[in-house]
DNA sequence: TTATATTGTACCTATATCTGTTACATTAAC
DNA sequence: GTTAATGTAACAGATATAGGTACAATATAA
């Protein structure tokens, strides 16, 4: 059975080809069993995504026969940021542990609010770098 | 049993605190469990990533009675940059799924290299970052 | 009106990976 | 020699994602 052997998180990134797949196709509907062709995937996964992705405003779902997906705004005003807000927006890129500090030991008692302002900065750059990259910049590289 | 809910990475994170740990103690030797203390975790989860510290060269290890480990360089000449490429260098930060591309699918045969392409740049804007950020900054924030 | 095709979920299994833990060989100080 | 430390190996427990089946709701098309 063909299972992928790399179990990590990849809704990022399935999200953006799905994202760029409605893009190069202009608009047009496509349904979550094209996307999964593209993607060599289950439609039910990318139906999961595609879920996220429309309540996010990013795209227009059409229900029933003929029905499908396009995308909500032009390539040009949707940013990596607004695809990985939208699809992962409940994790952290960075994890902090969220154990009771030890209270005898000051490092410790420091630790979770450095360890945050840490990764919130981590975040935030990325964040602000993935906002300057847009949709119409991904469908410009397709030859 | 005091089971940590969030399964997720977070030995950046820990290595984080150790090595901020380390560098609050000045340069003295410490041990896995005094480090485990502070951090509230079993001493062979600790000496598991001192084990990748050392190799990166952060630090000295001392086996034997009276051993631990030390900073081997300035807290100023260490950044998170550092910590991170010694502790999660066999991991990107955002994974990418590795099928064959469909081969009648324009999108999905250019998207390995531009995921690549899009995966790569965020990376490298978060290393960048990190590598701005050194270890005594963070001493200085411990009140 | 009926058949059809699609989204949107619910639910389950398999897998990968990390954490926590025990155990122990190696090593160096005392 | 005893002791206390690192460095690993091995294993169980927990979690999250991917993949998959099934089906209700829905809207087009015939």
């Amino acid at each position: 059975m063909g299972y992928n052997l790399d179990m990590v998180d990849q809704r990022f990134s399935v999200s953006i080809h799905i994202m760029t797949a409605l893009a190069f196709h202009k608009g047009e509907l496509m349904t979550s069993e094209q996307l999964a062709g593209s993607i060599r995937t289950n439609p039910t996964v990318i139906r999961r995504l595609l879920a996220k992705l429309v309540e996010a405003g990013l795209l227009e779902s059409f229900k029933g026969k003929s029905g499908g997906v396009k995308l909500a705004k032009s390539p040009k005003e949707i940013s990596l940021k607004d695809i990985y807000a939208a699809v992962c927006c409940d994790k952290k890129l960075i994890a902090t542990p969220d154990k009771e500090a030890s209270k005898q030991c000051v490092v410790s008692c420091n630790m979770g609010k450095l360890l945050d302002d840490v990764v919130n900065g981590i975040e935030n750059n990325s964040m602000n770098y993935m906002s300057n990259i847009c949709l119409s910049e991904l469908t410009a590289r397709i030859k």
